[in-house]
RNA sequence: GGCUCUUUGGUCAAGCGGCUAAGACGCCGCCCUCUCACGGCGGAAACACGAGUUCGAUUCUCGUAAGAGUCACCA
């Protein structure tokens, strides 16, 4: 029995979709679910798509998801290179096997005449396939061909007739009649290999044994297998993965406008959440359970969980996995995290006491982290309010009892200068602020939600009255007592 | 158009001949509560359609419909 052996090829775009990435996670699942091996290579055989930078998303991402290769462009295992361009000579070696054996030509072939091909077809309404002009070229006209220094590509020559049938790990079998099949170019003029060329021979020289791709290989798979059936080689186990969607009729994509692994990252998403989710997407474990570690997915992962219809991508149910992760995170490691974004909107005010208070209020209030600035904002400056949110039919407050119970705030709290001086507890206040309803005949909520009101602007807030005041201090918790009596005696004043 | 694949609630999905057809997100209601949230409890919501096979089909077969993929010197 062969090592396990998976591996991720992304082609070098500078983007890492999210459907990329659950293929290289399913890769690396695969393999370390069976004790076995996952290698990142480069697919990098289209010149044309070169774009600066992008080997360093493909590295960030796998590293910021804690996915590690084992062997791969500078961790050599000894397959390498890992890059394709670097492996020109090899395939042409054995594209050239392969003609000596009789399974593929050269073709000479213009593209101009291709074109004509083409656009022919196209009027017939019908499929392009190549008419297989240079497949029966004579020997010494190839030579002279050759010698005369033409241009070429190498073609795969199927099979006339009869069919091929290839297993799918999560589709089953499939045949197909070898005559649908198209005599595809292996190698181009430029001597770099197509696409579906350097696949089966880097897979082969690799060792992969399990080749996970998208559901879009689907249709050229039996060429795969004539490949291999043509070299004498081993063929891998497929495991094809239908799509990630956007929506029911759209692929999640680039140009879509679709957040990337980082773009999700930059909004406040957790790479843990994140993979959790996607992992999710497509698959289902055994247990009835859906939080996975990295560690934990390896242990439960199978093949036979994955599904092979698409699935939409739900931002909804992300963000409410996320908000689980922020939850479960332990506090320190919250405060730490939430950190950044709440010093960012309290600027100088904000101590490293009074982040941590704020930052465990907010935990269990947030989906995501980009969501703290709006929730806190009130607490860096009292938002301009409209006075109505004073009324509260439950809490049984209007305008009049808030004016009330405002002013019977500032006098009170006014004449007590231990707070003055050492600012507010919140459950010392809280004891006070009952006594003062009882006190005075009124309910809880008469004092509490006024309080809330005037020190926040806000109708819904993170932290009850007494625990914003705390935050907010004596002095500031006063001033804007005082602000709320004003607007209150502004609006009856307007009202009458 | 040819070939191939897919089809369980709005979404992710379990199911692999016999179930009141799981669970999760979202939604709604109630409870908890110094607002909101968290948490707890409960609710509405699905087998695309038509034939077969079978004592019995969500599950097997064949059609139909609707979607998707592919048909490049792109991957």
């Amino acid at each position: 029995m062969n090592k396990t052996r998976t591996r991720f090829a992304p082609s070098p775009t500078g983007y890492m979709h999210i459907g990329n990435l659950r293929t290289a996670l399913y890769e690396y699942l695969i393999a370390k679910s069976q004790g076995g091996d996952f290698l990142l290579r480069i697919e990098d055989t289209d010149q044309e798509r070169y774009v600066e930078g992008a080997l360093d998303v493909v590295f960030n991402t796998l590293k910021a998801t804690g996915i590690e290769y084992d062997e791969g462009p500078g961790k050599e295992g000894g397959c390498g290179p890992y890059i394709q361009s670097q492996r020109r000579d090899i395939y042409k070696k054995y594209a050239l096997e392969l003609v000596e054996k009789g399974a593929a030509y050269y073709c000479f072939c213009t593209r101009e005449r291709l074109m004509g091909l083409k656009t022919d077809d196209d009027a017939l309404g019908t499929g392009f396939n190549y008419d297989r002009h240079c497949r029966d070229l004579p020997a010494d006209e190839v030579k002279r061909n050759l010698d005369a220094g033409l241009p070429y590509v190498i073609r795969q020559k199927m099979p006339l007739s009869g069919t091929t049938t290839f297993t799918d790990a999560v589709y089953g079998d499939i045949t197909v009649e070898n005559k649908t099949l198209d005599d595809q170019v292996l190698l181009k003029s430029d001597g770099l290999p197509t696409y579906n060329f350097a696949n089966v021979v880097d897979d082969h020289l690799m060792g992969i044994t399990h080749v996970v791709r998208g559901n879009e290989y689907l249709s050229s798979t039996p060429k795969y297998n004539l490949l291999y059936e043509a070299f004498g080689w081993e063929i891998p186990v497929y495991v094809h993965c239908a799509p990630i969607m956007k929506d029911e009729h759209h692929k999640l994509s680039k140009r879509n406008g679709d957040a990337s692994f980082f773009d999700l990252v930059d909004k406040g998403y957790l790479p843990e959440a994140i993979l959790n989710y996607i992992a999710l997407l497509g698959w289902s474990p055994s247990v009835n359970e859906e939080f996975f570690t990295l560690k934990e997915l390896e242990q439960n992962f199978s093949i036979s969980g994955i599904s092979r219809s698409p699935s939409i991508f739900d931002i909804e149910k992300l963000s409410w996995m996320n908000g689980e992760y922020i939850r479960r995170m332990d506090d320190d490691a919250f405060v730490k995290l939430a950190e950044p974004c709440i010093s960012a909107v309290l600027t100088d005010k904000a101590t490293p006491a009074l982040v941590q208070k704020l930052a465990l209020l907010i935990k269990p209030r947030i989906n995501i982290l980009s969501e703290i600035p709006d929730k806190i904002g009130f607490l860096a400056e009292l938002p301009d309010y409209s006075t109505e949110i004073y009324v509260h039919k439950k809490m049984k407050t209007d305008e009049a009892v808030s004016l009330e119970a405002l002013k019977l705030l500032s006098d009170s709290l006014g004449e007590r200068p231990d707070f003055a001086q050492d600012g507010f507890v919140s459950q010392e206040l809280y004891e006070y602020l009952c006594g003062l309803a009882a006190e005075h005949g009124l309910k809880n909520s008469q004092i509490l939600w006024p309080l809330r009101t005037a020190v926040s602007g806000l109708a819904a807030t993170p932290g009850g009255a007494t625990e914003l005041a705390e935050i907010l201090g004596y002095d500031e918790t006063m001033r804007r007592i005082g602000d709320g009596i004003r607007r209150l005696e502004e609006s009856a004043a307007s009202g009458n």
